[in-house]
DNA sequence: TGATGCTGCGTTTTT
DNA sequence: CGCAGCATCA
């Protein structure tokens, strides 16, 4: 029998010398994983990532290049080798999905459901559970409550309105904001630059989030930001609860590293001083997530922080064909923040990548409906369709023609399942039941449905409460009792105050689906929106009834809590055959046959705010997000760009991104456009046909046909390419050259003078409308 | 308490 | 333009 060269110790695998000798001796754990039969199906590198299991370990794995596959693997040598116990792994991911799938894989390497894997989780969830076990030492009780986002605004605009500042001109979502961005950096309170402090409310913004932290303690309560930096916190304040936590892990894995924020990396930076192996697997290039704190630097800066480390790149492609992988690679490669890779398949030849312009989104999506009922009909499952969009108010246009069209779709991301309204009030109803002195909750529904308990008897209640340091449940047990408050609000809090007391008394004689009906039903909640006409009622009683579905998967109503605040996904079971469509940002980590990528138009992408708020930092990441666009193509990729584009019902005209001319021509066709815009109606062939006005330099064969049809020779300049600009049909198209100083009019801007041009662009002061960038072809000489 | 009108905003989103 | 959130009025 023929076995795999000896690759018994590779130099990598102990790279650190020094180290304590192997347990069972080298020569028989050589034997063991060499015959290991999970090690067979790796490449070399996917292989040298498994094995090298000590010291630091960088793994840049390419997009589909079997990264999960070698992360599970390595936690199944670690487990099979007994390096370490199912206990001491430490395996940190970012989302839910992301750490069953590690479990479930592992599990399946392994032969049977991997049990004491204690330690894999999200940061967030491994966070919480620290801080559970040692609340205390952070100013929390252990049954602490979890606020999500909501809470914290309507905390945050209290504490705002308390201390006397204009709530309107000082919005709490913006301190919101802020309090984020200084929580994802590690710094409490104290630690906020001053510079930064005064952003907010001329310098009451450091004061507010002390106020808010004292807040947060006083209610018992952490927000998700105070997961990460509490949990930092803890271990940086009591060494030696660090040294435990520090000598438990001996092995540590990070996924997505790339998308980590600075207190991750300085939580991670802690507790990886312990046993110092610490493998984090993550790519560079996709790093989307910039915007919400995540710094591409930790994966940049991984060498210096992680001296000795070890780099392995996983550059082994096994899903794009040649072409999609050649467009991606070469369209990443003008990114210069990058550590390089260089991404190779074996699926030869394939399709190229389309490129097609159209007239407008209205074509676009025609068009995009077209291309799928044509695959449709040569037999392409509409599952391995996707549509990637930059912005979600894309996807309107193409929900209303696959309406239209019949065609089945089903739209991935969008608002919470946990963030609605009626699922957020359900919540703090049974939360109150079971946490009484959550006063948040009570807050939240002691009035709904309404129950006379206005503003002012509220009023009463939380000065009561407030005085004498007592929960809200527990001012309105005592108040109830005097005549503090007018006899009918005072009736309905005691009706308020014993249903809650009796719902508590249920929790251990009736199964918790069973009293959540109860409490929903007997609280009145539920004949709230069935008398509720509103066209949205149904679906928020469908999506009550989901709710008490999904608390049936778990054991008990404080289990069902406990995850819900951080577990709990909407309900996506497997369905029906459907076109997926969602946000590029909600593609990372997914992969489809077809993908189409509609919009690639300068200004919506890269889009325009990225670009003014980040510079070249967020015209890097929008690149990548292009880049993740492509990538999750196995064997099409389409893109389209619009020439006009409705943007809060405005026309404005558009050119191709700059995208599109990075992509190597090599793999690149650009499609002339069928016939699908004829039925414009009034909007004709001769405009289309004038695409010089969103031409750009793209440069392949196709392209050039395309223009000489259109009559076009000029390559416009490149440049900053955010044009305005109203559609109007010009009577002589050929009118481009325009000089400074003339005198011109714009159908929608009247009278101007050019005050400078750059190539078609000109920049007008109109007379009666000020300065102006314009496309030249929408002024005539005057 | 509910209805009505006004203002401001309009990229991406996990936990 | 369309929507959400808020304030104001009846």
């Amino acid at each position: 029998m023929t076995r795999p060269a000896p690759t018994t110790e590779p130099s990598g695998l102990r790279p650190v010398s020094g180290h304590q000798p192997a347990e069972g001796g080298i020569a028989a754990r050589a034997r063991a994983t060499a015959d290991a039969p999970y090690l067979r199906d790796l490449n070399p590198e996917q292989r040298e990532a498994v094995e090298t299991t000590d010291g630091p370990v960088l793994v840049l794995a390419g997009a589909g290049t079997g990264k999960t596959r070698a992360l599970t693997t390595r936690l199944t040598h670690l487990l099979t080798t007994r390096k370490a116990r199912p206990g001491e792994l430490l395996a940190v991911t970012f989302t839910n999905k992301a750490a069953r799938e590690m479990q479930a894989r592992t599990g399946d390497l392994i032969g049977n459901v991997v049990e004491g894997m204690r330690w894999l989780g999200t940061f967030h969830s491994i966070g919480v559970k620290m801080l559970r076990r040692d609340a205390e030492l952070v100013g929390l009780r252990s049954d602490f409550s979890i606020l999500d986002t909501d809470d914290q605004i309507r905390l945050l605009k209290q504490l705002i309105v308390a201390d006397n500042i204009d709530p309107k001109r000082w919005p709490a979502r913006q301190l919101a904001a802020f309090i984020d961005r200084w929580k994802n950096r590690g710094m409490t309170p104290d630690k906020v630059p001053a510079g930064e402090a005064f952003a907010f409310a001329n310098g009451k913004g450091a004061e507010l989030y002390g106020a808010y932290q004292q807040r947060l303690k006083i209610l018992n309560a952490a927000d998700f930001g105070d997961l990460l930096l509490e949990s930092f916190r803890l271990l940086q304040e009591n060494p030696d609860l660090l040294k435990s936590y520090q000598e438990r892990f001996r092995y540590m894995l990070v996924d997505e590293y790339q998308d980590t924020n600075a207190v991750q990396y300085l939580w991670l930076k802690l507790l990886a001083q312990g046993h110092g192996n610490i493998c984090c697997v993550g790519d560079d290039d996709q790093s989307i997530y910039g915007w919400r704190g995540a710094d591409v630097d930790n994966i940049l800066r991984f060498e210096k922080d992680f001296p000795g480390a070890k780099v392995i790149r996983l550059e082994r492609n096994y899903r794009s064909s040649e072409h999609i992988l050649g467009a991606a690679s070469g369209l990443i490669a003008h990114n210069e923040a990058r550590l390089g890779k260089t991404l190779h398949t074996e699926i030869d030849g394939g399709d190229r990548i389309a490129v097609q312009g159209v007239w407008d989104s209205g074509e676009e999506a025609r068009q995009i409906g077209e291309d799928i009922e044509q695959a449709q009909r040569g037999g392409h499952l509409l599952d391995e369709i996707a549509i990637l969009v930059r912005a979600s108010f894309q996807m309107r246009e193409f929900e209303e023609r696959f309406i239209t069209l019949g065609l089945p779709y089903r739209v991935i991301g969008g608002p919470r399942f946990y963030e609605r309204l009626e699922i957020r009030d359900a919540l703090a109803y049974l939360k109150l039941v079971v946490q009484g002195d959550n006063d948040l909750a009570f807050e939240r529904i002691v009035n709904v449905p309404k129950r006379g308990l206005g503003d002012a008897a509220l009023k009463i209640l939380h000065g009561f409460a407030r005085s004498a340091r007592v929960s809200l449940m527990q001012a309105a047990t005592s108040l109830i009792e005097t005549d503090e408050l007018t006899a009918r609000a005072r009736a309905s809090l005691k009706g308020f105050v014993e249903d809650i007391a009796r719902w508590r008394a249920m929790i251990d004689t009736t199964p918790h689906t069973e009293l959540a009906e109860i409490i929903l039903d007997e609280s009145g909640y539920t004949a709230m929106w069935q008398k509720d006409k509103s066209a949205n009622a149904p679906g928020r009683l469908e999506n009550l009834k989901e709710l008490v579905r999904a608390m049936g998967e778990y054991e008990n109503l404080a289990g069902f809590l406990e995850h819900v605040a951080l577990v709990m996904e909407r309900d996506s079971g497997p369905d029906e055959d459907k076109v997926n469509l969602m946000t590029l940002h909600s593609a990372k980590g997914l992969e489809f046959d077809t993908v189409f990528l509609p919009g690639w138009e300068e200004g919506l992408f890269p889009h325009q705010r990225a670009m003014d708020e980040s510079g070249h930092a967020g015209l890097e990441e929008e690149r990548r997000l292009a880049y993740v666009g492509l990538t999750r193509a196995r064997k099409r990729a389409k893109i389209t760009f619009a020439g006009n584009r409705r943007v809060h019902n405005l026309w404005q005209s558009a050119i191709p991104s700059r995208f599109l001319d990075e992509l190597p021509e090599a793999h690149v066709d650009v499609e002339e456009t069928s016939g699908g815009y004829g039925g414009l109606g009034g909007f004709g062939e001769s405009r289309f046909d004038r695409r010089q006005d969103f031409a750009s330099s793209y440069d392949t064969p196709g392209w050039q046909r395309a223009r000489r049809a259109a009559g076009d020779g000029a390559t416009p300049s490149r440049g900053p390419r955010t044009i305005e600009g109203e559609l109007v049909a010009t009577e002589d198209p050929a009118a481009s050259r325009h000089m400074v100083g003339e005198r011109i009019f714009h159908q929608k801007f009247g009278y101007g003078r050019i005050a400078a041009a750059d190539g078609n662009k000109l920049t007008i002061d109109f007379e009666k409308s000020g300065r102006k960038k314009v496309l030249d072809s929408f002024v005539e000489r005057h």
